[in-house]
DNA sequence: ACCAAATCAGAATGAGAGTTCTGATTTGTA
DNA sequence: TACAAATCAGAACTCTCATTCTGATTTGGT
């Protein structure tokens, strides 16, 4: 044929995603992205389109890699409490005492582009849902193991984990201490435990 | 003297605030606050300095402006559960279903200054922090009324109620209905409740 | 009425953005 | 080996931005 792709197409988006995740849509030029990413802006253009195009790209494979990482064993038989609390735990330890000041990629597309971009909204709508989802079907596998009292309605709950995970990245980005963080985690999911002590 | 000033600053300061809540600060140009405030560019950099530090003034009337609309009624004595819930009530109906897409300047400072202006970050940390003890406050009257368990750590759920405040507000700004903010407002007041029933 | 100082509206400036274009280079095939 | 197609590095282009500058205008004091 002729000349060969120098770079691989889905660790150059990992980066991308790592930069976007860090300082949001605006803050993040192409030309940062060729120097962090090494691949020409030929090669940038010609496989992911535009910025804006290449956003969505990065964002559906920061959710993927957040849903095999870490939802993925919610959906396991025997999921329990103790697998939501290691997720939250995961995260909360990303999100402060981290000297990269990595973000959280749908924070930064809710506010910066969900309201300009009906489609991008869209996309958002569909992976928070998502992550809600998730978070209830773990929460059913906790409340019948007896760890989450059965009056908890599990999807309105799993909406609540998914707000909470965002008031905590956004507390985590204002620099409050790993403590602060943990504390707002322990009351959440001790508001869903049986009530027997 | 001579020529006064045609415009005044706090009406001006005001607009700006709309301005950077629905558009966040690289979203809003110079441009676009000459032309809503209609105050010249003269009078705004002499007025209020830069972008940055016109910005900076915004937020703390926006968090005055919280403060005095809202969590004031938190420090009076007989503050009940009640007045919790109408902050979060009125917050919900800003965040959705509005066509403005009015957002919460808090996390848009957090997402896109924060990590990298230390005194941004610091005056963002106080006014949160301030935020949390005005419903730690706020809670510690309500169950001095019964209305809020005995073993709630007051200061531990201020910080919690902020971090839920965050996280309804990124739900809202991604388009979620009403009802869905709702369910997590109830869920969340409602684990700070008495447990007897 | 007139001066001086501060205002206004908008042009000018310089930096940086996203995107496109260009000549040189590489590589699979004939 | 030579061709052709696709790549690369980076210049070029156009646009927007924040900020400064400029000439005209307003206004309080003498």
């Amino acid at each position: 044929m002729n000349r060969a792709r120098t770079f691989d197409p889905h660790t150059t988006l990992s980066q991308v995603v790592d930069l976007f995740s860090s300082k949001g849509y605006s803050e993040t030029s192409m030309e940062d992205i060729v120097q962090t990413t090494g691949v020409s802006r030929y090669g940038l253009y010609g496989t992911f389109g535009t910025k804006r195009e290449l956003f969505e790209q990065a964002l559906e494979q920061y959710a993927e890699g957040m849903g095999k990482q870490s939802f993925l064993r919610l959906l396991e038989p025997g999921a329990s409490l103790d697998h939501i609390r290691a997720i939250f735990d995961e995260r909360v330890a990303d999100m402060c005492c981290a000297e990269e000041h990595k973000g959280c990629l749908f924070i930064h597309t809710a506010m910066q582009l969900a309201p300009q971009d009906e489609e991008l909204r869209g996309v958002l709508q569909r992976l928070m849902k998502r992550m809600s989802k998730a978070f209830a079907i773990g929460l059913d596998s906790a409340k019948g193991r007896g760890e989450v009292s059965k009056d908890v309605d599990v999807d309105a709950a799993g909406e609540l984990l998914t707000s909470t995970m965002f008031g905590l990245a956004v507390l985590g980005r204002t620099g409050f201490p790993k403590a602060t963080l943990d504390g707002i985690v322990d009351s959440t999911l001790g508001s869903l435990q049986e009530e027997s002590k």
